[in-house]
DNA sequence: ATGAAAGCGCTAACAA
DNA sequence: TTGTTAGCGCTTTCAT
């Protein structure tokens, strides 16, 4: 039923070299000829078959992106400016989700989900770069995020420990001066969380405040819930905070729901800032202050690196590419204007 | 580079068939042979070229999946649900977005930005039922969403009047009697908001309540902001609705947050009901009263279709399935417990 | 049970 | 400027 170039040249009368000229633009056609074939293309509705280029050319167009959740208004918003940065290149994206289970990323950096792919990139939550050795390398791979792998892979994230530090010295611009981390891990020292929790200490330590072990609160994953019952631990506890620097927005938007659920008023007894900046956190009842990373950035980035690696300019490597971020200040530290 | 069947049976020293016998796990394949070749295959690290076997099957194994914007959480959210209902069956995903403009459906419609693949689910806003006669049926499309076309395509809803006659029942249940609806298009009367403005009708009408012009407002968009212009809009020009059931959830977060700039407290003053069921919703200052389509069974209804049309069996089209909703009633109908 | 060979639709040398 | 042909890697008759 499908027309192909052949069916196209026996309608046209001419060889299917021809035909294949015309589709691809080739610049050395006579106008009479480029007519005549361009007239079989529409009687015949031809449609060249891109599965049948992709193999001649080893190419498919086609990049994939993995994150561990698109429920995460974080990965669907950069999904989006990663779509859109490959479509600049008329490249499309291929959408796969490792719910940040490692054996998940493993499947997913070794190709297992999708194979038909010219690149792929990836962020990774638990992923080891032990993972990573057995990797065949004929995909090639660009990481997102906090994680820092010794592999020859490019690598895209903003200064984590920069960001935690600016989102600090905000609290503590505003005279706070207990302020709690919610988003440690206790499974893994180089975990996500790390160097965020590295950048609260640090600036903590800059200003000569404590930074005592109760406030370092550990959380179960990223999601709301989980901030929420982080929150709710800590109050438990007894520990009183005045203030939340929280892993994710997601996280902080839990904490706050709680804190408003205890009666306790955001930002006057206790502040809080996320990490993100999901559209989410402008429309609460408190709008959030957040670290705003320049996602349509590390969408550029990590495609541009991927281009780069498919176009074989003997690309080493390995670098760490760092977008830029900014503290966004709302509500939530400032109050109600 | 790669390595093709052709050096696996060099290798093996048998023909290229055997090989491909052992790989597609033929039965007909005595095991020592097959142990040989499976050795063979190992020391050189072989892997199937996809784009060759999708040339040769004529299948891809890859579905496109359309959504406006995958910054909305609900289409996020079903993005999720397709991508886990098309692995079950071995496809994956490619992931486009139209930001709900015409020309960007009837570009993915037709199948102009990703040509690669078996079988196509669309969510369109603003696509005409004319944009799809133009359309060459070699690629399987299955529409999402409210609006009712004439086409020979399987089309997937919930039953939207009924789903929008529960909101306002419910809202009727708790006393309220001026129930504005928020989310009424002006350009067209078969846009998304129509079939729900006509279950805010009925419902209204059953239980006859008056249902004046003033509490049907427009919105601009989808999105939280447009639900906060709309909101304001309302209560600049006087009017004082004791409820609010909004097109979606996005647009019920951006009015409740004008309420609470305002002064009014939801649900005592205004009482306020979304759709879509989306997790921010959950975990606002008052959690959200919605619509709660079964989004799980919308995405398997609609792989499911999709595979069918590919299986070929004489499929009609042309049917819509409906999947199941339910009335998710929170703080924002119910007020605190 | 295994092998030989054709061909999916296209691009790219090379030839004319 | 246009035509001929080989071959991308695989599956699949048809033989053996």
């Amino acid at each position: 039923m499908p027309v192909s170039l052949k069916d196209v040249a026996a309608r046209a009368g001419v060889s299917i070299k021809t035909v294949s000229n015309v589709v691809n633009n080739y610049p050395h056609v006579t106008p009479a000829m480029r007519a005549r074939v361009q007239e079989a293309i529409d009687e015949l509705g031809y449609r060249p078959n891109l599965t049948a280029r992709h193999l001649r050319k080893g190419r498919t167009g086609i990049i994939a992106l993995a994150v561990p959740e698109l429920g995460n208004p974080y990965f669907a918003e950069l999904a989006t400016a990663v779509i859109d940065a490959a479509a600049e290149h008329e490249f499309t994206v291929l959408l796969d989700h490792t719910r940040g289970r490692r054996e998940q990323e493993v499947l997913v950096s070794q190709g297992f989900r999708a194979r038909v792919i010219d690149g792929l990139i990836l962020s990774p939550l638990e992923l080891e770069a032990e993972d990573l050795q057995g990797r065949s390398d004929d995909v090639p791979l660009v990481l997102l995020g906090e994680r820092e792998y010794d592999t020859p892979h490019d690598h895209i994230a903003i200064d984590n420990v920069a960001a935690a530090r600016a989102a600090v010295r905000h609290l503590l611009g505003r005279g706070r001066t207990r302020i709690a981390y919610l988003g440690a891990r206790t499974d893994s020292a180089n975990r996500p969380a790390h160097l965020r929790l590295v950048g609260w200490r640090e600036e903590l330590a800059a200003a000569g405040v404590p930074a005592p072990d109760d406030l370092v609160v550990p959380v179960g994953g990223w999601d709301r819930d989980d901030g929420a019952r982080a929150m709710a631990g800590l109050l438990d506890s007894g520990v009183r905070p005045d203030a939340v620097f929280a892993l994710n927005d997601l996280i902080a938007i839990g904490a706050m729901r709680v804190l408003h659920e205890r009666g306790l008023r955001v930002p006057w007894d206790v502040a809080v800032v996320g990490f993100d900046d999901i559209a989410e956190g402008r429309f609460g009842a408190v709008s959030l202050t957040t670290v705003s990373p320049d996602k349509r950035a590390i969408a550029r980035l990590a495609v541009g690196s991927l281009l780069r690696s498919l176009s074989g300019r003997g690309d080493p490597g390995g670098r760490t590419l760092t977008a830029e971020f900014r503290l966004v200040e709302r509500e939530s530290t400032l109050g109600r204007r």
